[in-house]
DNA sequence: AAACTCGTTGCAACCGATTGCACCGCCTTT
DNA sequence: AAAGGCGGTGCAATCGGTTGCAACGAGTTT
């Protein structure tokens, strides 16, 4: 099945050398033999084995992506930018679904065995804690859609999770609201933690309008819709910015279980602006998470680690801006 | 950064070959020596490198897994289903994204570089032939949701679409419906022929039901809202079956645009019963197809092809049935 | 004509593991 | 006491490449 260079050596009348010269960007090769080589290569159908070369340069081109959500939509999307930024470099995707596990040992011991050159951490509610594992075990790492500020050690490309939540809530205030709910996602993501953070703080400069908060178990359909409903089920407030699009779609279901208006009725308002949210019957209010941008500055990063290991750490922000359509009452 | 055999076996005072065996399940090793290398691995971090393994060995582990179909919610299910399966048995996803490319050349030399031990094939738009070509390169391939009948030298896993399509024909007339349509997917994806042809068969015997048929040029929302958008500008049917969910969903969004209600004013049958379709508010009557089912069974059938390569190829068919929900006007 | 470039090439060691084979000591068998 | 069996171990070759180094030959310089 595997044609080697040695039987394309054979066949060329060169050295094994020079049939991996010609393989070589770079290398010195003269025009006859490079075309020798070739000739023989494609007469054999060879070509080089990645893994076997990997151990003498000590690169792989494979690189370890990371996610823990597969049950939100937004995610398909960020697959799809992540695999195609990498390819187009000649990088390699390694997914890792660490839907059952937070442990990283594991996931860190297993990218090791097949040496991978940098992992990408995606998520927005994995610990920093788990991308510095990495970190720790001496592999390039970067965590997409991470917070910045608490590790360092760490690259960081996302959004600023405070500002956005702070944005929001000057939004909701703008528009007139005098009663206001978080809805967010996992009480323990980072991502919600910080966008709640924002939110109340900002809001604390506004002693006329009220705040509740409440944490949805994750970011996903059902968690926006059930917790919705709870909230339903008392007082609820006059809008709600939830944690991300996806809690906002559930979260709209359930208001249309009570017959109520999104924009009218109750203001809902969400964070990623995922195709999803511009489909003509969710028409989403929301905040525009600059997605392929921050994924393909991910995937640059990760390149610019290969070539220089010690790197000083860096995080990179990207700014959000309000999107917007149905599910907000108007600015006066 | 990387520890190796040789480092371990140093520390422990052994050959090489002694730490290779501790780490080869079946290997005959003392255990006064076992104990002896598992300490001096633990207390230096070492894990095996598996690409230096695989060199000698044949194996890598790794699966490459391939899908052109990034923008359908259905492809996050069958991501995190194949991820996980292959993840339990200690395989590993190599992802090609495969949006702008069909030519199947890249991904075969691509996948053979990395020394792939077979390669997933999850589409049900790639013609037969691409898998066919992975074949021909001698990897071995199975196609998930392909279409089993024309290339038997390869394994596929999924669905009877052409069953599929008489299903809903059977299932229409049953409700009573005199004017049906397909709305389908692309119309060379091989899915979207062959429940195109079950569907106008079964409705052959029905000679009083009038038929029509189009084509929406991919398996997404906006394809599936286009199509049904421009159907609607003349004299719709009352009810179609839509090529997927996804097409189904945006041919919903079309219907609320004109104020037609599903179900009451025209019937809407999907197919694939994803996550979403549950969602209250869509709320879509589909056919339910075992998504998981078929994705545990091409990983089991992936590791026995491991074992025995020539393994004569086979088709499995899994059973769909109608999941009834609001979309479609009730059986009399 | 001798000395000196400089691009090209092959040799051989090496990357990190696995494995067939020979050998060693020790226990059992006769 | 000699022969036989056997689990355990290390040597060395091997997997498919890469790369430092030395040698080589043709063209330039003096």
């Amino acid at each position: 099945m595997g044609v080697t260079l040695k039987e394309v050596a054979a066949l060329a009348g060169v050295s094994r050398s020079a049939v991996s010269r010609t393989f070589t960007p770079g290398a010195s090769v003269s025009t006859k033999t490079r075309s020798k080589v070739e000739k023989a290569a494609k007469e054999l159908g060879y070509s080089p084995n990645a893994l076997a070369s990997s151990l003498t340069t000590g690169r792989t081109k494979l690189i370890g992506l990371i996610s823990n959500n597969f049950h939100n939509p937004i995610f398909l999307e960020v697959f799809d930018q992540f695999t195609r930024a990498l390819q187009e470099r000649g990088l390699r995707p390694l997914i890792v679904n660490l839907t059952d596990e937070t442990e990283p040992a594991n996931s860190v011991r297993m990218l090791r065995q097949y040496s991978v050159d940098a992992v990408i951490v995606a998520s927005s509610t994995l610990p920093p804690s788990f991308a510095k594992a990495f970190y720790d075990a001496g592999v390039p790492v970067v965590h997409t859609f991470g917070r910045s500020a608490t590790s360092p050690e760490v690259h960081v490309v996302g959004i600023d999770n405070v500002e956005c939540g702070r944005m929001v809530a000057r939004e909701l205030v703008a528009r007139g609201y005098t009663s206001v709910g978080y809805l967010g996602g996992p009480i323990d993501a980072t991502s919600a933690m910080d966008r709640h953070r924002g939110f109340t703080e900002e809001l604390a400069n506004h002693p006329d309008v009220q705040v509740s908060s409440s944490f949805a178990g994750a970011y996903s359909f059902e968690a926006g819709r059930a917790e919705m409903l709870r909230l339903l089920e008392g007082t609820p407030a006059q809008a709600y910015f939830c944690g991300d699009d996806i809690l906002s779609i559930g979260a709209l279901s359930a208001l249309a279980d009570h017959g109520l208006k999104p924009g009218a009725d109750i203001g809902i308002i969400g964070l990623n602006d995922m195709e999803m949210s511009r489909w003509e019957y969710i028409n989403l209010t929301t905040i525009h998470q600059p997605i392929k941008q921050i994924i393909t500055s991910s995937v640059d990063l990760v390149e610019e680690m290969l070539k220089s290991p010690d790197r000083y750490p860096e995080a990179r922000i990207f700014p959000c801006r309000v999107i917007e359509r149905g599910t907000l009452r108007p600015r006066p």
